[in-house]
RNA sequence: GCCCGGGUGGCGGAACCGGUAGACGCAAGGGACUUAAAAUCCCUUGGGGGAAACCCCGUGCGGGUUCGAAUCCCGCCCCGGGCACCA
């Protein structure tokens, strides 16, 4: 039973994955001297969350498409380092902690040491040594130490800003977290809008910089986009409005062209010229507005496509091209944040502005017709047009209008050519428990002071009780003698920030940590940060292309500007994955349609379930996993097995077929594997491996290039396997084969005969025949003389070694 | 609404720059081995017509460019993802 019909002892994966697991373990064979190394190669994978539910079939897709990739590298002679931790601080911890009744620092480090073996059982060529965890306060350590530099450089600012609150929870929400205006884990309480004193990274700042540089970077096409998108360039003008009583009211628009059709403003209801502005009579009108609008939650008021409300506030400003006064309207469809937090309402050519101009009788002047002629319906909001009633303006384009009254405005003081971002800054308090403090003291007589380096950490206290309260502060400030601390300028007594930092920043800065994890007296140490960053290959999730990917860039970008790093792009080559969908629809618990990986790497070995991922689907574009589909990976590996057992040294004529389809195979898979096309290398080997049993092959010098490129993808079998062909150090330190482009070409090749573009016939040719011999041998086949018949070949196209096509 | 990605046999998916559509695998059917089954091995497998040689049709839909289109262009439909009152 254990034996094949070949009379070979049968492939037992679970014997062959525990020994290695054993033997790399015991040899080092993932670990790299990271100061001798000669080729560095950084390969990164995205640390997970470790999750109570254990390891995900999406983590270990994830894992080992960058695993293959680290091995393969590894394998063409660089030393490659792949390390791999955990990010355990945030709010979903937190949050299941809660859920039940259990502390996070009890819980947390529980499922790191689940998800730990869940993850070695895969067979990552992990080097464990460098292993951190975002929760250690050796690595939060250094994550204050960042917030500080950033502090010192003027990068991490406190202003007042608006947050989703809980009233049940009590406490602060993540956009996220607010489903439909109600709380995820109060689906009847409505979440309300709170302003609060709140860190921010100015990552503004870098904006334009985080933009150009995504010209160069090599990074899926797909993350680059979300992240052009993310920032959100603009080009346009701010105009000035000015009131009788001098006030001057900005606006921010992508059309200036328009202005003369700007019949009204409207203000955000938190403009801070409201106050200023609303006459005596509207007064009451506009503070019920107001106060409406504050007590929505941030997510509801942006949901977009629901009804305009807005009042007026009784004041009047002159449009600074005509010259006329408009009325000055506030509504919540104009957004603080972005802009100057007040547009011109041009009706006639903004869908926004229509619809608001209409539902308030304001005027609706048309100033743009369309380029084509004619009237176009309103609002005619296209770029393809000309320009009336704008005065000198008259019949000029659109773009070249934007420019010139733009230009105009400016000279008269009344205007200026203006960028703008979407892009906004990065909040990173949060008034939570599960997080590293952030390191500042507010000191009565000083100040906001930043606590000094050499006093970092400031841990983490461990509080029983980490519940929000009725107090709706932090629960860190209910410890008194962590909150309360002596100055450390004055020494008189102050207090601590009691707002914890954002999980993104934790994972903003780790891949620096890794090669250094070992200093408790550097974040990353200079020389061998030099020599292993930036990163060679990130592989992740696009989950995460806006927010970590360009938090982490920003991070060192402002690192770099601080004299810390010598690059600032940290990772060379970005590629993303897809995901692995069950039945075509995503995985999900309450679809009950999860798939464990553990009771398959039980089942079929990690191998096998290592290849069966890979061969799914395109790894960038993800698959569909099914049952059935994994057998034939296996059935695969026990005819490489046979092929193994089978191997002789003593070679003899090696068939001319399969040493052809070696060399083909080697070429495909090197480019496949380059490309991270893992699904077509296997289909490659599989190919291969059909081929020696076609031709009875059995040259040991021919199965063993097979097991080096199937190594990256089953490595415990190919180890074993290489120490069946007799070989006594491992296979990842045997070298990736070479291919030999003549030994790969075909002699004899298939030559297409299409007439009139259709497929008639086929006929073996030798290669690199001329279109004289194709066409004169093309004619004689019989078939194409029946298509042809009695007509004239008008003319012969000819694809060398590919197709000869006869048109008549 | 805007920006991406995708739509190919019964299924997952191949097909480089426009040049043999369906590689590789799964499933299914038939056969060999077996007392029998499993495993393994061999064959068949896009649809239609035909005894066969062969022929016709076929890559979401409708047009177009081209000797030739899954691939390029125009207009739609559907699925997945991102952004979304961003002025």
């Amino acid at each position: 039973m254990n034996d094949t019909r070949d009379g070979v002892s049968a492939y037992d994966p679970a014997a062959v994955e525990s020994k290695w697991q054993r033997l790399w373990e015991e040899r080092g064979t993932n670990r790299v001297d990271l100061r001798a190394a000669e080729r560095p190669y950084y390969n990164l994978m995205m640390f997970p969350y470790p999750s109570a539910e254990g390891l995900h079939v999406g983590n270990v897709f994830a894992f080992v498409g960058s695993d293959i990739h680290g091995r393969f590298r590894r394998l063409q002679g660089f030393d490659v380092f792949e390390p791999l931790g955990f990010d355990a601080f945030g709010i979903h911890s937190e949050n299941y902690a809660l859920k039940i009744n259990q502390h996070p620092a009890r819980l947390i480090p529980a499922n790191i040491d689940n998800f730990r073996k869940q993850l070695k059982r895969v067979g990552l060529m992990v080097d464990w040594s460098h292993e951190l965890q975002t929760i250690d306060p050796r690595y939060y350590k250094w994550t204050q130490w960042v917030f500080l530099q950033l502090y010192k450089a003027g990068l991490a600012v406190r202003r007042k800003a608006p947050v989703n609150w809980c009233p049940e929870c009590k406490t602060v929400l993540a956009n996220e977290q607010v489903i439909d205006g109600n709380c995820e884990r109060h689906p009847g309480t409505r979440v309300v809008q709170r302003y609060l004193e709140q860190w921010f990274f100015t990552i503004t700042k870098y904006a334009q910089r985080l933009l150009d540089n995504l010209s160069w970077i090599d990074w899926s096409e797909s993350t680059r986009l979300l992240q052009i998108n993310w920032i959100g360039r603009s080009e346009g003008a701010e105009l000035v409005f000015r009131t009788s009583s001098g006030e001057e009211i900005r606006v921010y628009t992508t059309r200036p062209d328009t202005v003369f059709g700007a019949t009204y403003l409207v203000l955000a209801p938190e403009h801070p010229l409201v106050d200023r502005l609303t006459a005596p009579a509207q007064r009451s009108a506009v503070d019920q507005y107001r106060d409406r609008v504050s007590r929505m939650d941030l997510v509801s008021r942006r949901v977009g496509s629901k009804e305009k409300t807005g009042v007026f506030t009784g004041a009047y400003a002159a449009n600074p091209a005509t010259g006329e006064e408009v009325p000055i309207w506030i509504a919540d469809y104009v957004l603080m944040e972005y802009g100057s937090g007040a547009i011109m309402g041009v009706p006639a050519h903004d869908e926004r502005d229509f619809e608001f101009a209409r539902k308030f009788g304001l005027e609706i002047r048309r100033v743009v017709v369309p380029a084509s002629g004619g009237e176009g319906e309103l609002p005619f909001t296209d770029w393809d047009g000309v320009l009336v009633n704008s005065g000198a303006f008259d019949g000029m384009p659109c773009r070249e209008a934007a420019r010139a009254i733009t230009q105009w405005l400016s000279e008269r003081g009344l205007g200026s050519f203006q960028v703008q971002y979407r892009l906004h800054d990065w909040c990173i308090s949060r008034q939570r428990y599960w997080g590293p403090p952030i390191p500042i003291i507010y000191c009565d007589h000083c100040g906001t002071v930043p606590v000094p380096e050499q006093d970092l950490p400031v841990e983490l206290p461990y509080i029983e009780d980490f519940r929000p309260d009725e107090s709706g502060i932090s629960p860190l400030a209910r410890h008194e003698e962590w909150y309360r601390v002596p100055c450390p300028q004055c020494g008189q007594l102050a207090r601590r920030e009691t707002d914890v930092s954002d999980t993104f920043l934790d994972s903003a800065w780790y891949f620096l940590r890794y090669p250094s994890t070992e200093f408790d007296d550097r974040p990353f140490d200079p020389e061998l940060t030099r020599k292993w960053l930036p990163v060679d290959t990130y592989i992740g999730g696009n989950e995460h292309a806006t927010l970590h990917l360009m938090y982490s860039r920003f991070i060192t970008m402002a690192l770099h500007d601080l004299g810390y790093l010598p690059f600032e792009e940290p990772y060379k080559r970005f590629r993303a994955h897809g995901t692995i969908v069950k039945d075509g629809a995503k995985m999900s618990k309450s679809r009950g349609n999860v798939v464990v990986p553990d009771e398959y790497i039980a089942k079929w070995g990690a191998d096998t379930f290592r290849m069966y991922l890979m061969f799914l689907g395109p790894y960038q574009e993800g698959g569909d996993f099914r049952d059935e589909g994994i057998a034939g990976i296996r059935r695969f590996l026990d005819k490489v097995w046979v092929l193994v057992k089978n191997a002789r040294r003593d070679e003899g004529e090696i068939d001319r077929a399969a040493m052809r389809k070696l060399h083909q195979t080697i070429r495909k898979v090197t480019g496949d594997l380059e490309e991270l096309r893992y699904n077509t290398a296997i289909a490659a080997l599989m190919e291969y491996v059909n081929t020696l049993r076609e031709t009875g092959v059995t040259a040991a010098s021919m199965v063993e290039p097979l097991i080096v490129m199937l190594s990256p993808f089953a490595p415990h079998f190919a180890e074993e396997c290489w120490e069946i062909l007799g070989h006594d150090r491992s296979v990842f330190e045997a070298s990736w084969p070479k291919w030999d482009e003549k030994l790969a070409e075909e002699e004899q090749i298939e030559l297409v005969i299409q007439v009139n573009g259709k497929v008639r016939s086929r006929m073996q040719v030798a290669r690199g025949i001329t279109e004289e011999q194709a066409v004169q041998r093309a004619l004689q086949d019989e078939a194409v003389q029946r298509f042809v018949k009695g007509r004239k070949v008008r003319k012969a196209i000819f694809v060398e070694d590919r197709l000869v096509n006869l048109v008549t």
